[in-house]
DNA sequence: AAAGCTTCTGTGAACGTGCACAGTAATCTT
DNA sequence: AAGATTACTGTGCACGTTCACAGAAGCTTT
């Protein structure tokens, strides 16, 4: 059984093919009774567009692509893809648009994004957690318009994108250290190239200034097991250290594992702050106090930024957004 | 500026329309000398086929859509998603497939999915954490194939599907209790309208018999609050228990932070053993004995059975692919 | 009464592809 | 040598939609 073309509702609503057409695509000449007649049509043969013969006539296709650039490993250890994905499928849909997702993790996947997106198989490019200097980002110049959750700034492109404000954040966490009275705060970064690893170091040293040295800086990779090493790393290093800002729960996590190892109370003796309040603040023991990223925002404001483009806008501002402290037991 | 057709392909590499497309799509009938001509216009001109063409004219849309059921709130704080989304965009990417993303958590998205599907978009549908009794099943019942990853029966649809073994790894773990001489075990269980919920609650059953009293178990629903929440119950009830099997390391979080509300020692006092093998069971203290579901595996023969079933085959068998108990600090 | 709007409708072409079919040349079989 | 098979190529049509255009009918203005 064949399904419904327009052609068939026209038929059943005894009118032309322009007509029904008009009405599907919001155009004001259509007369009442026309349309009621349509509409019934419509849901008596149970019509639905076919979306590929509409892309081909308007060049457009009805759907946004969602780039993970993480590598596969390690994907989505991070919940902030999920909140990323459940915004866009909403926001997307409310303007019938689908959400495409594709893996930008190695040479190949990057190579099939680059020739998806200039085939011209969609209408715009979400980037999530792409890293700077990333060949996608000179690929992706000419083509839909692409936006980022997150900082992101190429050699000579730059994509508009919807970020929280990392430095902000860092001050916020290490200004709370000082207030507690703390003398010797360390930090465990995130990798150097990446904004959250840049910005929330430069947040650490604003507040800091000269006190900020290298013996108390160590990096991490995101993961628990690197904020485990990292932790073991500053005690061997600076073995007074009375409290550590780590740049997210996860690594976290693990530095909390490294302090309980070497028979640390948290926060007694080191406090211990954290970064994203992802739900794993939650589970380590104690609760983690740590930097709330608005997620849910950051994610709105992407696609608005997104949707504008589309729409045709030849221009929008990158768009950053207050973090917030949040206080639990390990400090 | 243009994007080349097959057109353009087939002029600038001296042939006809026809055997570029033979080409294309992997007909043995091009000559050698056709093919490398061929195969330099496509590089010089940059050229991508056309989807919503072929499309319009094969009658498939080249794409899969993933549909999560969850309600939007606790959407994803499940790490299962993670992994299906992963290895279901590199097995579909290989075959050229491309994965949208769809919501089923109101009534109003799944009336959007239905029409999707139906509208023909889809060439198979991936259901994840579908309820029994989802109306959406009786609607996806004609159309394109559709499979699931973890069990599912509907009213008179059945769904082929890969899932874990909920109720031989359930019994895995109480048999580990059993052997531990631990004699007052406890469960807390899922919602007993998920597979996961009945099936483990069985495999418990199947071990303790008749001592599986209503006393010894209570309910939640995957979260970690509800975890908390139903131990804290079990406490009042039966003070005297020495182990408890939560369904869900999530909700085993919870419990722990009961039970050390309660001033009970894990796993000195109170053995605990949770389900999924999630990273949360890694950052709790103690860290968590737990289940281990083959998730990627799960995945992974998930969209086997879905790539059968486009291909053609009329007929797959559901796969079951069996747990392993991981034993850690808790138990 | 003619001309000009406004509102609405139908029609033909075009979008880029795959497929069935017809056709050609070369090779193999009898 | 004639026919049959194999290997390859080109052409016309169909897929279902939107859009530009032409035109009809009713109303208002000149």
């Amino acid at each position: 059984m064949k399904r419904p073309t327009i052609h068939d509702v026209a038929a059943a609503a005894g009118v032309s093919r322009g007509t029904v057409s008009r009405l599907l695509n919001g155009d004001k000449y259509v007369s009442p009774a026309a349309r009621v007649a349509i509409e019934r049509a419509i849901s008596e043969t149970g019509y639905v567009v076919n979306r590929a013969a509409r892309s081909l006539v308007t060049q457009r296709t009805g759907s946004v692509v969602m780039v993970l650039s993480e590598p596969h490993e390690k994907l989505f250890e991070d919940p902030n893809y999920s909140t990323m994905i459940r915004v866009a499928i909403r926001m997307l849909a409310e303007r019938d648009l689908s959400l495409v997702m594709m893996l930008a993790g190695d040479e190949a996947d990057r190579e099939r994004v680059v020739r998806y997106v200039r085939g011209g198989h969609a209408d715009g490019v979400l980037l999530v957690s792409t890293h700077a200097g990333d060949p996608l980002l000179d690929a992706l110049r000419s083509g839909p318009p692409a936006v980022s959750c997150g900082a992101v700034i190429g050699r000579e492109t730059v994509i508009p994108y919807a970020a929280a404000d990392d430095r902000l954040g860092a001050r916020q966490m290490t200004e709370y250290f000082v207030g507690l009275g703390r003398r010797r705060i360390a930090m465990i970064t995130g990798p150097m190239d990446t904004p959250g690893g840049i910005q929330r170091l430069e947040g650490f040293a604003d507040v800091l200034g000269r006190k900020a040295t290298k013996r108390l800086i160590a990096h991490g990779d995101w993961t628990q097991a690197s904020g485990e090493r990292a932790m073991t790393e500053l005690l061997e290093r600076t073995p007074d250290l009375d409290a550590v800002f780590v740049a997210s729960d996860l690594m976290a996590a693990g530095a909390l594992a490294a302090l309980r190892a070497a028979g640390r109370r948290v926060p007694d003796d080191v406090a211990v702050g954290g970064f994203d309040d992802s739900p794993v603040a939650l589970s380590t023991h104690p609760p983690l106090t740590t930097i709330r990223q608005p997620l849910a925002e950051m994610a709105q404001e992407t696609l608005r930024l997104l949707l504008a483009l589309i729409d045709g806008a030849d221009h929008v501002d990158p768009v950053i957004l207050p973090t917030e402290l949040v206080i639990r037991a390990s400090a």
